[in-house]
RNA sequence: GGAGGACGCCGGGCGGCCGCUGCCUAAAGGCAGAGGAAAGUCCGGACACCAAAGGGCAGGGAGGUCGCUAACGGCGACCGGGGGCGACCCCAGGGAAAGGGCCACAGAAAAGAUACCGCCCUGAAGUAAAAUUCAGGGUAAGGGUGAAAAGGCGGGGUAAUAGCCCACCAGCCUGCCGGGCGACCGGCAGGGCUUGGUAACCCCCUCCCGGUGCAAGGCCGAAUAGGUUCCGCUUGAAGGACUGCCCGUCCUUUUUCCUUACGGAAAGGCGGAACGGGUUGGCUGCUCGAGCGCGCCGGCAACGGCGCGCCAAGACGAAUGGCCGCCAUCCCUUUUAAAAGGGAGACAGGAUCCGGCUUACGGCGCCCUCCGGCA
RNA sequence: UGGGGCGUCGCCAAGCGGUAAGGCACGGGGUUUUGAUCCCCGCACCCGGAGGUUCGAAUCCUCCCGCCCCAG
């Protein structure tokens, strides 16, 4: 944890607020949102008014049990709580399931998503 | 040592930092936070609403006996049948002389034996006599088919046969005796001689079952169009003032038709039901319960009773995760050893709650059986 | 949470107690100068899996596995 001490102010938390909670606003985000394709993983981003972040994650009965499923939802809010500067300000982020075989630990995910996000920050 | 069969237990432990959910608190902070299967959703309940309130039909389910249980298709003990050398295991295990259906192929015939090849008798033709052929009759011993062929074997008997008769055996039925709550078991006597299989085909008998499910249901908010129809009450109705409320009084606003009047009808008002339309937001249900642990008692057991102690998730786009240290278990390498280094750890996660069943899976313990070796 | 359906050759499928049709594809042969068309032959022994009932099971029953769909 060496690293974060160098943002001894960083937030780490991870509140209700900083989740889509109702089914409108996934279905907005899904629909609207900009899609981003990482290589286990849809991305969709939206802008939105609160002038914060939120995450919303659906991760299919495709991806396998529910062990599997809660175990790739766990490693991706982490990654979301330990780098939220990572993502654009008020932004409503949707994470989709695509193949999650090859997630084992929260590395993967770490590097798939990164991957992504840089990819898109280059084209604009 | 190998192979196998029962039964039971465990499902890593301690700690730090950063997070998540709930509760407590003024706050700081503290406490709690997935399983033996939480799973599959195969049964049974609790609870809630709707319908009915009696009886029957249809439909579905259960099926040895006795018990246990809130209930069960579950569990326990026992009985019967089957499998295994054995420890032990398995069984939808009522009825086939209430009825219907089916039993392919083969075979004469697959169930009221209309008997194919045969066997036997009689008559006719034929012949020296036979053989042989035809017609009528009596038979079911022998043959082959099949999963299954109308009790088995021996003797008597007959023209040839046949439970036609007899002995023994097997099976069935009836009666009696003994044991058991019972399923059933054991024994004796008699009878008729014999009755195929299939009910996880229809069916019959006995017993059980109303439907829908916590997204049940309740409250609030928002929104749509206080829309349409029907029923009941009301001739006056609505609002305001006095008042804590009712009655009562006063004031204001607002109708039409028929009838002398009582009254009736319509509009209006109030209450209810149905249809139609809108909303998918919050709270509740929501976790203390056929509850868990220990001890004693009753019972072969399933289980029950009593006493003491305990409170152990309650989320709702849905929480139990990430990183790290130490210990324990197992594996590999180095090493005489101690020890060091590296690695591994299954099946799988609540969604109203319980009781089972079934399936998935990593180990451990104890007992028993068979086989082999050594002493 | 509850309900329904499907699984048969590489693909599409019929059969629903008596030993598994058909089409496409594939392989071989024939016809043709060659190719296409056409004709003939071949191609399922584990009917998703495991038990059970039956003389006999793809079919009936029970329990699993996989896939698809529906309701609020």
């Amino acid at each position: 944890m060496g690293k974060d001490e160098a943002f001894p102010e960083k937030d780490l938390s991870f509140t209700k607020a900083e989740r889509l909670l109702r089914p409108a606003e996934f279905a907005e985000a899904r629909k609207l949102g900009k899609r981003l394709s990482a290589r286990s993983f849809n991305i969709y981003l939206l802008e939105n008014k609160l002038g914060r972040i939120r995450l919303g994650l659906a991760i299919s009965s495709r991806a396998g049990g529910a062990v599997k499923r809660n175990r790739i939802k766990r490693l991706l809010r982490e990654f979301f709580r330990l780098n939220k500067e990572l993502f654009p300000a008020s932004t409503d982020i949707l994470i989709t399931a695509k193949s999650v075989e090859s997630i084992k630990g929260l590395k993967d995910v770490e590097e798939d998503i990164k991957a992504a996000l840089s990819k898109a920050r280059k084209n604009l």
